[in-house]
DNA sequence: CTCTAAAGTGACAATTCTGTAATGGAAATT
DNA sequence: AATTTCCATTACAGAATTGTCACTTTAGAG
């Protein structure tokens, strides 16, 4: 079940899709104002933002570029089928967008159609000097290929998509070892650590990209 | 510099459109009717398709199968804004919907909109019984895993890119050993190919995925 | 400063990968 | 039917991967 986050002013038009959209099997949450979008966004973390462009409080490209950074996807709601909305907020990676007054089954369609499309990456991924191709299995560093073991390549996948975060050991190991569960000893995983570290790092002793959190884990700089 | 393929009747918009997008810095391919269509999609394999729902022969929602098959985009122009037609369209892949009279500049944007995401792919890959996960770099075959080597994971990736379609083994070995050219001999692919077929076939001898296309190299079943 | 837990390192066998060569078999051509 | 060509198979060494161990270093707590 999809979780929507609906950033709107217009009690009315809260009341009147929170209904809808709830027969259509969406989990609701609605907020009203920019900053309170941006709360709503980290604390709910939800799979689709719906937008009203016109908020009295900040304006909706600005809750935009805030869901953006996510990587939460965002439909556009706007009063007017006015040009220039329609313009600045596709060129900003709005996802979609819908003019009011626009019928419900046409809602869900951008909605589920949006939802679907989100499911998709990048399949190219660059990180200062280096460029993961999800695509060819490659990883290609300072215009020259590295080769990466089976293993190490999957264990780079897992901090690529975790970007920023940090993951515990424990993590990891089941990332990696999965259907073993914690056969492999706990020194394996940082073993592979430092195998990584020397074909990604132009210094291996001292890591840009994969750093260690003492007694947390290890993050991936992004 | 982006391909577009226009399907349309109307010459006026055909040469309006096409008049427009060439100042745009994109590459303009026209046609009329379904069958030019398909044709045109095999030999010319556009970036993006404009599709008008509303053609004399056949109809815009059989052009937008084809296309989806082929993994080009599509953007739906229809003439009113018809609920049926945004529903259908969008409900069955369409990539967006303008409906006339547009705004040049709100149809680029939404091009431009379009092919930002069609850079995207689908992270999990899925095939009979199999299913390859590139987010994760996993290949799964009947809900377990089973262990890639590198070169084997890349050259299943190859083929996964290119469904359908015949590769020779000249393109495999290219795609591959890349950086050293045709330093390895070409009866290594083969030996690939057989371990390839040992790991996801359930009867190597007889090939369900990988085919064999004599004289001309291997095509993967999709 | 000292101690300790956590992380890093180097070295090691076992296994697997990687590329090649030699051989065998099937399809197309003559 | 014989021959050629293309692909499949098997076998085999050298190289790389994989997991573990013993040991060193480092960071942080007391």
């Amino acid at each position: 079940m999809e979780k929507l986050l609906l950033v709107e002013d217009d009690p009315t038009l809260i009341r009147m899709l929170t209904s809808f959209l709830t027969t259509e099997n969406f989990q609701i949450t609605s907020v009203t104002g920019q900053k309170a979008a941006a709360e709503a966004m980290e604390a709910d973390r939800p799979d689709l933002a719906l937008v009203d462009i016109s908020l009295a409080e900040g304006n909706g490209f600005a809750v935009c570029a805030n869901t953006k950074e996510l990587g939460v996807p965002v439909i556009f709601l706007t009063a007017s089928s006015d040009e220039f909305s329609v313009v600045t907020g596709l060129d900003m990676g709005a996802d979609d967008y819908i003019s009011k007054p626009f019928r419900p089954r046409e809602l869900v369609s951008r909605i589920r159609s949006v939802l679907r499309r989100a499911g998709k990456r990048q399949s190219v991924i660059t990180l200062g000097d280096l460029t993961v191709d999800t695509d060819k299995g490659t990883v290609v560093r300072d215009s020259k290929e590295i080769y990466l073991s089976a293993l190490e390549y999957k264990l780079f996948l897992v901090f690529l998509n975790n970007r920023g975060q940090v993951l515990t050991r424990e993590k990891l190991l089941e990332e990696i070892w999965d259907s073993a569960g914690d056969y492999v000893g706990d020194n394996t995983l940082t073993v592979y650590i430092k195998r990584l570290r020397e074909k990604i790092e132009q210094d291996p002793q001292n890591p840009v990209y994969i750093k260690t959190v003492r007694g947390l884990g290890y993050r991936l700089e992004g």
